[in-house]
DNA sequence: CCTCAATGTAGTAATATTATAAAAATAATG
DNA sequence: CATTATTTTTATAATATTACTACATTGAGG
């Protein structure tokens, strides 16, 4: 199962949308049967599409092949995934006369669509290079202002099981400080959702001058991404919309749980030893069950 | 659109995954021709599957029924949808050897999961009653520890905006006091993965002697639960496995931005000003492209 | 050794596809 | 502008494929 996700992830009621126009009559009144209701087409069978279409079935069939389907079975799968796919609020913003379990599901839906967004633009060379400098990093520092703040500090939480020195800052004036005393084997983490923040980007350079590996989770292409030695780029999802939560956070913190299951795959097997130790330590400050 | 996503949530991979162990012989070859290749099984005709399980025809239709499906093709048609849904890796876990384009998809996968998993296991009453007592606080605290933390701190962050009285605390000796010294009209927002440590419990506890209204975001009927005005629960996956990530955080950043957007919506009109001048405070410290 | 559940065999029904013919639309010619 | 040739589109009907049902067989537990 290499590559589960490759190809086949074109939407097909999408296509079929965009190709509507350009279909002759009886084709046209297939494409509109199917989007009027496609979550029953999948269950229709070819006669009974054709029957709500008012064509005759190789007609349905002729349909299906046009859209690079081997034929009707095969099409009804590629539609049901897109149904699936669909993430039915993508788009639809928020407004002050939603219930609150529809602003919730759509809060939970977009952040669900951002990460995959995400997913699909992640570097993995970029995250594999990442890793490899973590590894050999003799301490870690993770900077990140404002809204990253609290990332910053859950990076830390993170690899504080690692036994290298990890530390965490969210106050300019202390990253300042920090990346002037750094130098060659210190690796910096900055993390910043627009990658225009004055104060970051010059605490990166001085930390690439000392000769500290800077490693961004910032925008692609933005002047923060410019003065780092490794760029995790996440396109970040427009923040125009008023009541939108800002999902970049969630995605920074995964890519942080990604750096850090890197990090342990590549230590092997010694090092789980420590982690559970860790682990273990905690249990002790949690009640067990027969205690309430 | 009222309710896109409704009852048939519920994801066939997961299903067969979980009622591996009380099928029979014949139908447990079935399931794991399934699961060894999802995708493909989709393409199957009830014959080639019957084939790739070495079983007979009969056997697979049964199978497919037993899954409440009402024949072969409708079985195939949500097996589609699972897979479109998001989870390629569902059960699979992250080993040594998987390369870092896998092991990533892996972690945002399994992410997408549990939110989609906790989407549903919301409530929305729960969620409403939280946003109620949020609105009419005279102050909020969140209170967070060790791996929570951060969420507490990215709380503060977001609520800070609304212009209460907002703190967030990480240290159980500091959130004793202010627990403490809380009372009607204060609102302490405990956050908790397990729902049982121990000091989270007691804490929780003395806020709600004195008066204050305690939201849990932790694991419903946890020892913690038990003690709050309203619990957010969240039901948690498994933390058995070494690599996994605890997704917990995710969702608990989730839930802290469906009260943030709740109540920003019920606050109302006049608010947005407020909101909005915050917002452009923060640009004056932002790059802007033509400095470069 | 019997009973009942589990599985398979073979026949039947359903569903989809192909080949081909009819109809409609377009183009070409007088 | 009408009329025919040509192409495209659509439908009918036959065929092939696929899924389902009834029944027979096997095998496990009592």
């Amino acid at each position: 199962m290499a590559t589960t996700h490759s190809h086949q992830d074109e939407n097909v009621l999408e296509v079929i949308q965009a190709r509507l126009e350009s279909l002759n009559k009886s084709e046209r009144k297939v494409a509109e049967a199917i989007l009027q209701d496609p979550t029953s087409a999948t269950r229709y069978s070819i006669a009974a599409l054709a029957r709500a279409a008012d064509v005759s079935e190789p007609t349905v069939n002729r349909f299906c092949r046009s859209f690079s389907a081997t034929g009707f079975p095969d099409f009804k799968i590629r539609l049901a995934q897109s149904i699936a796919t669909g993430t039915p609020y993508v788009g639809q913003n928020i407004g002050p006369e939603d219930t609150v379990a529809e602003f919730a599901d759509k809060i939970v839906l977009s952040t669900i669509a951002s990460l995959d967004k995400a997913r699909q633009a992640l570097s993995y060379k970029a995250l594999a290079n990442a890793i490899d400098h973590l590894i050999q990093a003799k301490q870690i520092n993770f900077f990140g202002m404002g809204g990253s703040a609290p990332v910053a500090l859950d990076a830390q939480h993170k690899f504080f099981r690692f036994n290298i020195p990890v530390m965490s800052y969210d106050d300019a004036l202390m990253q300042r400080m920090v990346a002037a005393g750094s130098g060659t084997g210190d690796v910096i983490v900055v993390i910043s959702y627009t990658g225009r923040t004055r104060e970051m980007i010059d605490i990166a350079l001085i930390a690439r001058e000392n000769g500290a590996t800077v490693i961004g989770i910032t925008t692609p292409d933005s002047p923060l991404a410019d003065k780092c030695t490794v760029v995790l780029g996440v396109t970040a999802p427009e923040d125009t919309e008023v009541y939108m939560p800002m999902s970049s956070r969630i995605i920074h913190l995964t890519v942080i749980d990604i750096l850090a299951t890197g990090v342990t795959l590549k230590r092997g097997k010694d090092f789980h030893h420590h982690l559970k130790k860790i682990k273990d330590s905690l249990k002790a400050t949690r009640l067990r069950s027969d205690e309430l």
